[in-house]
DNA sequence: CAGCAAATTGGTAGCGCTGCCAAAAAAACC
DNA sequence: GGTTTTTTTGGCAGCGCTACCAATTTGCTG
């Protein structure tokens, strides 16, 4: 297990050290070779080996021949932070991202990081756990790299991120929500138009009696915002909110289900249920069907952000589908594309089900 | 929304475009400042701005008041490109994961970001989709941004990743199996031991005619190795595999609750099911419920990754929980700690439910 | 074969920062 | 006060690459 690249006190070429030995070994980095050294290998100026490699420029085919079998020779990798620092954009490209327990966001990144890698750009990231502060340091230490641009979420951000930003003279894509000011670009759709149909749908279905269970608000702007729609379109058609449930923490199946089954004790006769998501839905099913409540008869449940799971449990989730990973996507195409500033939306999908 | 920051023909200063016009506009990075001008701002040398930003040799309490002052004045952003091309390590670490469909690897990911944002490190990653060829090729372009370490599912890799990473010199974390020979360092548990267990539990319940549903093994190693060495346990006690419903793709909750149908379609009398992870799983405990098998009397069901979800259902998944987000969270303190090569074993947990 | 345009090529000045070294200033000592 | 130590500072040479420009070679034309 031991390697011969590992040594102690700082002595190259030295033989490696016994496994297990408890001493503080450091590590060392092996020389690579540098782009002069293969143009010297390959017999040709730097540049020319710069304009092979990037395949930019003109070059003969017999000097491209000779610098690509000195690259496989010496084994080079070029060398990109270099590279980034002599050219004036960099193909970094920095999400700062609420959370990664959350489906929501993996998904962005998975849309976002297939167009990036096609387009040879890299994808950097780091998580704030909904904390607006930490969103300031991290958005900082992202612009440290010189992103080509910084991908956000939703579009409420303190006044330091927000001047930061501005003033950083690099792209900014704000995902996820559209209900503000755009700082540049903005890809996503309306959180309140979410909230709004999906309480037109259930009133539309005859539902009278509507509460509400939910995760974190202050922290889930985004949430919060569906919220407070969904509360506004029932109010103006006369049946406004009759219970809320709010627990503390992240969204989850658990909270899910402990949600509706505080709000069953605490309110009756509800028709149905508004959940924060998906996961909050599924585990508001999960309790009526080990409950025995039957739905949606007894009781109707409303999601939000179509998961797959929903499509396939007994009765398949009524909910919103949103273009989740579709974000991703286009606002990686805008950024490689360098479009100019705008709000792309790309509005979503309400799944009738079977749960309302 | 057009921003002054974007002007056309690379005349900076002009007076924004029209929104809306379709002459293709380039972007301009805003000058920003940089060590030297802060210097001078400050009064001060280069070198001492930079030791008070590092905090890091020695400097008066004055010196260090007047370059904060100047750095605050003008809003300046250290260049992390330049300063880790000059020093000689970097603070960037790479994952190369399979997909970030599968929840395992944003579980990882979390782990890892949280000890890594601690320590003032940078998470980069990218996407595989499995494909053995595309890490390779996506190792090669990590590996040309200098990362600490390199962090890569699994310990199966092409002969070309193996001999880059063993050259590039840097620090290589295999994550979540242990087996198979690390190149460096490797964290997780052994799936062949999984599989096993799983086995033995479904056996010592009782169970003798089992089949199993999965997706994709050639793909998934990881799931390839659970399932040949859950085959052979049984076999060794007398209870060979009945059947197998193998589905081409990823897992997800859908192929699970197909697979289960085919299944039970195709062979009569099981009485349990091994499915390749708790997505499935999932698919086909709906698949039970929809139909009004009865579970476990009728027919058991055992997963893999004892997702939250698993604990939420009418009935509690059986599973093996495995330690995802402390693989994460390790893989990235033996970075950050330099640690000696190793394999750590971070183990599992089998999870009786109440499916099996 | 001269004469000129086009295609290739090499040299070199930075990109913004860190690390080393020596100079300068401050503190401690005789 | 004169040294010796210690602390604090600034200068500058790279890190490995790209971008620009000038030099060289090649290909054609008449």
């Amino acid at each position: 297990m031991v390697k011969t690249r590992w040594s102690s006190g700082g002595q190259a070429g030295q033989p490696p050290q016994q496994s297990g030995s408890n001493v503080t070994m450091e590590f060392k980095h092996q020389p690579t070779a540098t782009l002069a050294e293969v143009a010297e290998a390959a017999g040709v100026g730097e540049s020319t080996v710069s304009r092979v490699l990037r395949n930019h420029g003109s070059f003969s085919g017999k000097t491209r021949e000779r610098v690509m079998a000195a690259v496989e020779r010496l084994g080079y990798v070029p060398n990109r932070i270099a590279g980034t620092l002599a050219s004036t954009g960099s193909r970094l490209v920095a999400f700062v991202i609420p959370s990664l327990s959350n489906i929501v966001f993996p998904d962005v990144l998975r849309g976002a990081s297939a167009v990036l890698e096609e387009n040879r750009y890299q994808a950097v990231f780091s998580v704030t756990d909904y904390d607006p502060g930490k969103e300031e340091a991290l958005a900082a230490a992202m612009l440290a790299w010189r992103p080509a641009a910084v991908m956000l979420a939703g579009c409420e951000h303190t006044e330091g991120t927000v001047k930061m930003l501005r003033a950083s003279g690099c792209r900014v894509v704000e995902l996820l929500d559209l209900d503000g000011d755009a700082l540049d670009i903005a890809v996503g759709f309306s959180n309140r138009a979410a909230g709004r149909e999906s309480a037109a749908f259930l009133l539309k279905r005859g539902y009278r009696r509507i509460g509400y269970v939910g995760h974190d608000l202050n922290r889930d702007t985004r949430a919060g915002k569906r919220f407070s729609s969904f509360c506004e379109t029932l109010a103006a058609h006369d049946a406004p909110l009759v219970a809320r449930e709010i627990l503390p923490g992240a969204s989850s199946v658990e909270n899910g289900r402990l949600g509706l089954e505080r709000l069953l004790a605490q309110t009756s006769d509800l028709d149905a249920v508004y959940f924060s998501n998906d996961d909050m839905a599924l585990g508001g099913y999960f309790h009526c069907l080990a409950e025995g409540i039957a739905i949606p008869s007894k009781l109707a449940i409303f999601g939000y952000n179509g998961l797959d799971i929903g499509r396939a449990t007994p009765q398949p989730l009524s909910t919103i589908r949103t273009p989740r990973v579709a974000t991703g996507q286009i606002a990686a195409q805008m950024v490689v594309a360098n479009a100019p500033p705008q709000a792309v939306d790309l509005g979503f999908e309400l799944i009738e089900g079977a749960t309302a």
